[in-house]
DNA sequence: CTCCAACATTACAATATTTCTATATAACTA
DNA sequence: TAGTTATATAGAAATATTGTAATGTTGGAG
């Protein structure tokens, strides 16, 4: 991997790496959220919402539809699930493990489970 | 998703959200490694790459074998591997798609394909 | 013990990220 | 139009990350 592609991914990494996002993603998971209600599950200030929202949707990861006064946000880019998912499934095992055993999780890793 | 849950998760995203860490996790994939070779390989300075071992071993991702003067660094917890495999579909393909998509992709997943 | 090689650690400047506060905009409603 | 609600943005302050250069440590050779 050159140094180029390898920036690449992590600037992926980075646009999920945070509390914040990590919490919006997984509530649009379920679907479009407005911006106020997204601030009220969250439990944060609107601003930070906003400005979470607003860097995940220039990095293409979620998108944003108006109607009236409000923005619904939602997942555009769905590859993030899969790799959340996969992310989750670290943190709960965080033991070492080997190589096969892994294999074993990746074949039953599910989407929505 | 609590929010001490998404902290500790997005600890362990940005424990590999760097290039140098990334090739570094690239190169152990293939086996244990010491320092001199990663630097070579890489082309960091020492500091540099001893900086970024060091913090993966703290956060349980690699761990380092001394033999006299060397130090082997391997990687700890395999299930960075699946991660990282996760983050490169991501970035192989990053249009928008559905899950039903992301589903047949999980579903052929695979180590070291 | 002295020197050298392989790593690790530290200090510091540069930069990037995050948060906060305040303010701006845009779409309704009366 | 004035007021209100929903969201966005700007700018400053706090914090975190990174790279560089210098120094410290450890183990082995002589």
């Amino acid at each position: 991997m050159d140094h180029e592609t390898a920036q690449h991914v992590a600037d992926v990494l980075k646009a999920v790496a945070h509390p914040v996002r990590l919490q919006i993603i997984e509530l649009l998971k379920q679907g479009e959220m407005c911006v106020g209600d997204l601030v009220e599950r969250l439990g944060v200030p609107q601003a930070v919402a906003s400005q979470q929202l607003g860097l995940m949707k220039d990095k293409q990861i979620l998108q944003c539809r108006r109607d009236g006064t409000k923005a619904f946000y939602s997942i555009k880019n769905a590859n993030v699930i899969n790799l959340l998912h996969c992310v989750y499934h670290h943190c709960e095992r965080e033991g070492s493990k080997t190589s096969e055993t892994i294999q074993k999780e990746i074949d039953s890793t599910k989407i929505g489970d």
